[in-house]
DNA sequence: GATGAATGAGGATTCATTCAT
DNA sequence: TATGAATGAATCCTCATTCAT
C-alpha cells in the first residue's frame, strides 16, 4: 500500500512532528521544573534547563522564545493539571459545609498538589522583585486567584467585588506564606504547620462568613 | 607634647580613617539597599551596587568580601535601627492591652518601618530557592523571630516553648504576606490591607491567648 | 532510503558538528600553546588564548572548562605525538647499543621535539610554586617519566624499581636542566650544551650500566 | 641635660627613622618570602605581601617600587647571607682536595642553605618564562654563576673561559634540578637523592678535572 | 613615614540568545 | 527539527599602583 504510505508521509509526518513536538516540550518544561526547584527562577538558565532535558540550546529556543516562556507554560500546564485532579468542583461548594471542613480540605488539596509539583512553590515565588512581577508569575496568580474567588464566593455571596478580591489575595498570600513554613518542616512538626494554616484561614474567613445561612455567628 | 603625639598616632589614625571608610560604607549600603529594592537580592549585582554608589568595583570590595556580605551588615544595620526606634520596648508590653491594640500597633510599625526602609522587605524575601537560605535572610529572620516570639511570650505565656516558636513563624509569615499586598496597593486599598492584616493576626491569636487573665474566651 | 537517513541522524550530526568543533579545538590549542610559550603558564589567560585564536571567551569555555584542562588536553597531544613521531621503539633498545649512543639519540629527538613544540617546555616547567603541583604538569610528567623509566630498563635490568624511578626522575630533571640552557642559546653554544647534556646524562649512567653484558666497566 | 637631649633629637631621629625603615624592610622581605614561598613568585601580590607583613599597601610601595625590587631585594640578601654563611672560602679550594668530597660539601651546603631558606629555591626558579628573565632572577643567578665558577676555576685552572662559564651554567642548572627532587622527598628518599645530585656533579666533572695535578685520570 | 581608600583594567566564567549546518 | 558552535556583554572578584590625609 504505497498510496497509504504516502499518505502516512504526508499526513502523519506532521503528526508525528507534533507528537515528537509534545514530546519535546514535555521533556523541557520537565526539565525546567527540575531546574526550578533545584536553583530558583531568578538563578535559572535556559542552558543548564536544555542540559537537563538532553537536548541543545537550540532546540530549546524552538519551542520557547525565552526563559518566561518556559514558566508561562509550566504555570498554564499545572493549572490544567490541577483542575484536571480537583476539577472545577472547587467552585460550586454545598453552602452547608461547613467553613472548616471546606478550608480544610482546600488546604489538603493544594499542600498536596503542590507535593506532587514541587515547582508549583518555586513558580508562585517567582523572583524576589516587589514590583517587576513576571508574566508567569502573574498568570498563574491570576489563576488561582480566580479559583480562591469562585470558591469564597460560595461562602460569601453577598461581599462586594472588591472585598472578594481582597480577600482572595489576602486567602492566597496566606496560603503561600503558610505553605513555606509547611515545606520547611517535615514529620509531625509539618502537621503541626499545616493545622495552623487551616486554624489562621478558618478564623479569618470566619467572621465574613457569619452571616451565611446557617452558619449564624457565635 | 611627644606624648599627645603618641597618643595621636595610636588612636586617631585609625579613626580617621575609618572616618572616610565609614561614609564609604554607608554610601554603599544605601546603594546596594536601592539596588536590592530594584532588582532583588538575587538578580542585584556587586558591579550594580558600586556603579549606583558611585565608586569603582574595587571599592566596594574594600570594604565588602562579597554581595551576602552586604547584606548582611545592610540587615544588622536595620535590625539595629528598628531597636533604635521602637526600642525593646516591644517586648514588655502590658498584659492588660487588648490582643487588638498590641497587634494593631505591631503591624502599624512594622509597616512604617518597612515603608521608611524599603529594602527591609527585599532582604526578608531573600532568594526565591526553597532551601538555600542566605545567611543575610536567615539572620534577619533569626532577629525577626526573636523579636516576635518576646511579644507573643507577653501574651502566651504558658506555651510552651514548641508552640511559641511555632506560632512566631507563623505570624513571620503571615506578616510578610500582608506586607507584601500592602505594599502592592495605595491609598484606601492599602489601608483595607493593612485592616485585613491586622484581622488575621488577631483572629489567629485571639483563641491562643484566650485564657489569659482578664480575657476570658467569648 | 529512510534508513540511511535515520542512521544518518545518528552517526553523522555529531561527526558534523564535531568537524567545526574539532577545528576549534586545534585552533584554541594552538593559540594556547603560543600563549603559554610568550607568557608562561601562570602568568597565560584564557581571555588571551581566546583573543589569540580570534575566538570569544564564550566559545573557549565550549570546549574547555578552563585554563587547566587546556594544558592537559595539550599536553595528552604532545605525548601522543611524541609517540607518532618516535614511536614506542623507545622503549625497547638492542641492549648492544652502546649506552653514549642510545643516549645521544634520546637527547637530540628530545631536542628535535622541543624545537618542534616549544609550548612542550612551557608545560614541563609549570607553575613555580614547589608543592602545587597542576595536573597538567603532572600528567606530562608521569608520562614522561614511565617513558624514561622503559628506556632506562634496557639498560639496568637488575635495578630495584625504586632505584629505577629515582634514576628515571633525575634523568628527567637533568634533561630539563639542560634543555633550558640549550633553548637559552644558538649555534654553536647551543651545540656544545646539547653535548654537555649529552656527557652528563652518559656519566650519570654508565657507572650504572657497567654490569650490562658486554659492557664491563674500564 | 635638654641639650643632650635636643641632640638626640636632631640627631637621632634620623637614625632612629632608619632604623625603623630597615626594620620595615626586613619585616617586608620576610614577609614576601613567605608569600613567594606559599604562591610562587609570579601569583604573589605586592598586597599580599603588604597583609603578611602587616603594613599597609601604600607603606610597601614606600621602600619598593614594585614586586620586582622586592625579589631583587631579597635576593641580594640572601646572596649576602649565603657569603656571610659560607664565606668566600667557597673559592679558594685546596686543590688537593678530591673532587667528590668537595662536590658533596657544596651539595651539602647549598641544600642546607636552602632549607633555611626555602626562599631562595622560589627566587631561582622564578616565572617559568623562558625568555622573559626577571632582574631578579637574573641578579641571582649572575651571583650564583659567579660563585660556581670561583669554585670550579679551582679545579679547572686551564679551562677557556668560555668553557668554564659553560660548566657553571651545567652546574647550576644540575644542581637546581636535583634540588627540586631534593625538597620533593623527605628522609631516607631525600638522602637517595642528595646521593644522586653529587653523583651526577661529580661524574660530569671528574673527566674534567682528570687532567689536574695529583689527579691523574684512571 | 604610614595609612587605608581608591582606582580601573583585567582575570575567569556564565548566560541568553542566534546561526550555520 | 535538531544540533552544537558562536557570541559578547555581564558576572564576581583581584591586582598593582597611586593618592589624600
Amino acid at each position: 500500500m504505497p498510496e497509504s504510505q504516502e499518505k502516512q508521509e504526508k499526513e502523519q509526518p506532521p503528526r508525528r512532528r507534533q507528537a515528537r513536538g509534545e514530546r519535546r516540550i514535555a521533556q523541557l518544561l520537565e526539565a525546567a521544573a527540575n531546574v526550578f526547584c533545584t536553583t530558583g527562577y531568578t538563578a535559572a538558565s535556559t542552558n543548564a534547563i536544555a542540559r537537563e532535558a538532553g537536548v541543545s540550546p537550540g532546540t530549546l529556543y524552538q519551542f520557547f522564545p525565552n526563559k518566561e516562556a518556559i514558566a508561562i507554560e509550566l504555570g498554564d500546564r499545572l493549572m490544567h493539571e490541577m483542575r484536571e485532579t480537583y476539577g472545577e468542583a472547587l467552585a460550586p461548594i454545598d453552602p452547608v459545609t461547613p467553613l472548616e471542613e471546606a478550608v480544610g480540605a482546600a488546604v489538603e488539596r493544594f499542600i498536596d498538589f503542590n507535593c506532587e509539583h514541587p515547582v508549583f512553590f518555586a513558580l508562585m515565588h517567582g523572583p524576589d522583585i516587589p514590583g517587576r512581577i513576571t508574566e508567569a508569575h502573574d498568570a498563574l496568580h491570576a489563576t488561582l486567584l480566580s479559583r480562591i474567588e469562585g470558591l469564597l464566593s460560595s461562602f460569601l455571596p453577598d461581599a462586594p467585588p472588591a472585598d472578594l478580591t481582597r480577600t482572595a489575595h489576602m486567602c492566597l498570600g496566606l496560603y503561600k506564606a503558610g505553605l513555606e513554613l509547611v515545606l520547611a518542616h517535615e514529620g509531625a512538626e509539618r502537621a503541626a504547620y499545616i493545622q495552623e494554616l487551616k486554624n489562621v484561614l478558618v478564623r479569618y474567613l470566619d467572621p465574613l462568613v457569619g452571616e451565611r445561612l446557617g452558619h449564624p455567628g457565635p
